[in-house]
DNA sequence: TTTT
DNA sequence: TTTT
């Protein structure tokens, strides 16, 4: 039956996005997003961080990668996926990535100099450009990632 | 600084929950959660299952552990956390979970026999009853879970 | 600057979807949804029901008229907008809707006779299908609505 | 039958809250916050703002008088709530607000200067004190708004 | 006007 | 390991 997979986060790239194209022409981005939670521990303040692997792909991976950098507060809407695969030592290994549908630059403008504030899609029409919607959309999600 | 970290689920238990009590009192819930998604990939109908892994603490576990069941759909919000911990050949390990802040029970009700639906949340006040809100109240999300 | 909109609903539907054909040959579909949420109120059970005016357009309001009706669970993505308009006697009024971006329907599958478990979403390419995966891209979602 | 009824926002305050205190000592604030997107129409870029309701009760409602202002940037999760009510010509009209449930403030640090970072929720214990926690826990969110 |  |  159908069911619903969403995550919701809003927080600060741990560091600029990386960028490989796949055989076939895919394009894939990634890059690691902290969400910070405060909350009080017998009278102290403690900071507590969780890092998400964040994954975009294709017109979406070309965007945040033009626009995103180390430090910008972003929203991201996607939904998780839990991926095996085989280390160096070929040890099996589990790894869960939010795969991003789309995401909105937060923070203020100066932050992100050459990008409109705006909200990136991976299920919309047009081809990004400066200035303008941008509005992308891949038609599989579904290929490999070798990392 | 502050962030959001949230995730929403509407998918089927894949077990019973399994409920542990920890040292101390505190008593800890989890279960496998599936959300299926249906494609189409040359003309030929796929279903895609990605499972979670869903942990609650304290009274929402305790709730959890009475009224859902193997099969049951429900609702799940709660937010990502990815833990490491040592396997039996002491290779440190990482696992990602949804830990549970509230759960809301669908589908009909005699699929949920015994109990009332309801929402049930990590972050309220009385004790759950019978035929009752169940409404818990959970004081410390952040011990250690031993598995 | 940019913000997030982001409504999420699970309810059954009041009536069954109510479909318009406006000037243009745009399809807008229409229908009452109730969320209830159940409450203990000095030691009596009480439950409050939400209604929510939920609005789809294009190819999304095709598939809602057609797989959609009274009574049935259905999950609800959107966003949220106010519209004014004029009633009979001349007197400004406000309305404030959902637009559905993407549903799913929830619930068993004989509660959806001819239609497969599936989620539709309004940004996407092929046109819907039975038995195939609903997919719909809707161009425009800024046309006036004469209700 | 439960159900969801959920809302999540991120924009700006319109105004900075208003706050009354009920008979009965029930504290409740109220906001416009603004939630604009971005698109382009005919090669134009076109701002769309829509207006939301923000209503804050108890605890809540105390935080976000001291600690929102007009212009700040917050992440606002709560539900949808229609109410009707009389205007000053006794003619009766609907209103929809986001009652909400939680909200964190996002931005910089330097516009939220006398608060910490925070998440603030409807439903938690501590009593809300600069520079710590800010947990809040109403008992009524059912009281009638007289506005 | 739904559902349990 | 769920569900349809």
């Amino acid at each position: 039956m159908s069911g619903i997979n969403k995550v919701i986060l809003v927080g600060h790239l741990g560091k600029d996005p990386e960028v490989r194209h796949l055989d076939g022409g895919v394009t894939v981005a990634s890059f690691p997003l902290a969400t910070s939670e405060t909350y009080n521990k017998d009278g102290k303040r403690v900071e507590q961080t969780e890092w998400h692997n964040i994954v975009l792909w294709r017109g979406l991976a070309e965007v945040a990668s033009k626009y995103l950098q180390k430090g910008k507060l972003v929203y991201i809407e996607g939904k998780l996926r839990t991926r095996s695969f085989e280390d160096k030592e070929k040890v099996k290994k589990y790894v869960t990535e939010i795969v991003a549908e789309n995401f909105t630059m937060l923070g203020r403008k100066s932050d992100f100099e050459q990008s409109p504030s705006t909200t990136l899609s991976s299920s919309q029409h047009t081809e990004p450009k400066i200035d303008d919607e941008f509005t992308i959309h891949p038609s599989d999600e579904n290929g490999d990632l070798p990392f």
